[in-house]
RNA sequence: CGGGAGGUAGUUCAGCCCGGUAGAAUACCUGGUUUGGGACCAGGGGGUCGCAGGUUCGAAUCCUGUCCUCCCGACCA
């Protein structure tokens, strides 16, 4: 059992680093805080990108890609924005290197300095609203819906392979409007379809919120996000949609003539999602076996175990096979034919179910003569014969199944670890002994929540949407509170 | 960036304290027997001991520096 993992009870970040490792997701790099996104892990990742790009050019937005270098005085033009980024950006200085004189192989060219440094993007608002400011002159260029697929960098002090890299892959919308109720109702649209897809293929259950000013993108007169809970009771970001007011269109006089022929500001959103939501996925779903993996963005859906003692056996289950798999791919199901035979079927099983994969079908000599195949589902670990006649149907449907299955069970977590408190101990209490969601009045200060953190660690993830206004009274303070916010110990 | 731990065969690790030409298990290759939950027998290949200096007749082992990883903390998505 050279392959086994830890157990979540005995080291849940541990488990984490296992799953990512052992399950082929990811391996570390040369480059400190860099990970190299293996090609199971990435197949994941274009499963998902495909989805969200579909979904974008659904709600009428279109791709393009702006450069990975912005020179330094954009980033400055807005002043919350550069506060929030400044500590963590990567910054190019030279653009030459040279042989060593003094042999050591190759030094940077002193003579070869930038006259204007070049960071790294840690994200797009600048250069793009810097492009923007070219693209638009009357309300009859608006509204700009762009998005666009790219690498980040974020130099981060304290890294986890896909939940924080100093480099990650995501998207970033980024969307110029004429009023600033348009933009709000943009900012909402993209945060609805970042919790569609959530919920429907990643199988997460999120809780759709606004932030509060602590926790706000900088730059941002309003963050919106999904939070999603992972099973260890901690809280994850799991996208954002940003809207930035005229923020930027102020720092970067982007101005538009509406019908009146009046010169006004442009309104703006930004929104994201990154290669962070894999970590949550894994956190969400796994267990101590291994990966579980939705079936909507399982890179491979069916893997196909033959049983064979000898080549007449394995040329009988080959034919059988074949079939099976064109009638699974005719239904546009991803199926994989592990056939093998220098590991024997045990092993493919506990490597399969490591990986995640929703279905496992075994085929052996007695299943051919009664005509049946073994099914065993990941989800729950449970195996039956089914008939073969017609199983690319009955293996459709199971997987729609499992995705549903997945899902109602990470919702049931997630709606028992929602807890009302009214008092400081019951507060603390939950966050110590239970973990999730603390539902909670606050006072609404920007002091009082920075007071909560110092003393519990824990934040206030988002003021939930479909909140019911309620009176109560802050759990710190004791000062009157009109609605309950969410707290949470996050990542 | 601070505190702690670690880096030796593809992988998991022993060897280090007390310096003397590198080991186990597993994986891999060959042959055979096997195959319904991580097979067995026999033979075989594989490591500049993270990297760079230093001490020494001699360094995986001692010293210095450096890189990467894990855990905890501060910071952040």
């Amino acid at each position: 059992m050279a392959e086994a993992i830890t157990s979540r009870e005995q080291d849940y970040s541990q488990w984490y680093n296992d799953l990512i490792l052992k399950g082929g997701l990811a391996d570390y790099s040369a480059v400190r805080g860099c990970m190299v996104i293996k090609p199971y892990g990435f197949a994941l990742w274009e499963n998902m990108r495909d989805q969200l790009d579909r979904m974008f050019k659904e709600t009428g937005h279109v791709n393009a890609y702006f450069p990975l270098f912005i020179p330094k005085s954009f980033l400055s033009r807005e002043a919350a924005h550069v506060e929030g980024f400044a500590k963590e950006c990567a910054v190019v200085t030279h653009y030459r290197l040279k042989n060593d004189p003094n042999g050591g192989g190759v030094v940077v060219d002193p003579e070869a300095k930038l006259e204007e440094e070049l960071i790294v993007r840690p994200t797009s608002e600048t250069i793009i609203w810097n492009t923007y400011k070219d693209w638009i002159q009357s309300y009859r260029d608006l509204p700009i819906l762009v998005n666009q697929w790219a690498n980040v960098v974020r130099w981060e002090m304290r890294t986890r392979l896909f939940l924080r890299t100093a480099e990650f892959l995501w998207q970033e919308g980024h969307t110029a409007h004429a009023t600033a109720d348009e933009a709000v109702i943009e900012t909402r649209k993209m945060l609805d379809v970042y919790a569609q897809f959530a919920e429907e293929w990643m199988a997460v259950p999120v809780i759709k919120g606004v932030k509060t000013a602590n926790e706000r993108f900088a730059g941002a007169v309003d963050t919106y996000c999904i939070e999603a809970l992972m099973q260890d009771g901690k809280a994850l970001q799991a996208g954002t949609s940003h809207f930035l007011g005229q923020n930027f269109a102020k720092a970067f006089d982007v101005k538009f003539s509406d019908k009146e022929n009046k010169l006004e500001y442009v309104w703006a959103t930004s929104w994201g999602v990154s290669t962070r939501l894999i970590g949550g996925l894994v956190m969400a779903h796994s267990d101590d076996q291994g990966l579980i993996l939705p079936p909507k963005i399982a890179p491979l859906q069916v893997v196909i175990v033959p049983i064979f003692k000898n080549d007449v056996e394995k040329g009988m289950i080959d034919n059988k096979v074949a079939e099976i798999i064109q009638n699974l791919k005719d239904l546009g199901i991803r199926v994989k034919y592990d056939d093998q035979d220098n590991v024997r079927p045990g092993w493919k099983f506990a490597e399969y179910e490591l990986k995640g994969v929703p279905v496992r079908m075994a085929i052996g000599p007695r299943d051919l003569s009664n005509n049946v195949v073994e099914i065993a589902r990941r989800d729950t670990k449970q195996k039956q014969s089914v008939t073969m006649d017609g199983i690319a149907f009955y293996v459709q449907a199971l997987l729609d199944e499992i995705q549903l299955n997945i899902f109602e069970k990470a919702r049931r977590y997630r709606d028992e670890h929602i807890t009302r408190v009214n008092t400081w101990d019951e507060f603390v209490e939950t966050l110590q002994n239970k973990g999730g969601f603390v539902s909670a009045h606050w006072d609404g200060t920007a002091e009082t929540e920075e007071e909560i953190k110092t003393k519990t660690k824990a934040t206030i993830r988002c003021i939930p949407l479909d909140n019911e206004p309620e009176e109560g009274t802050c759990i710190l303070t004791g000062k009157p509170s009109t609605q309950r916010v969410l707290f949470a110990l996050a990542y």
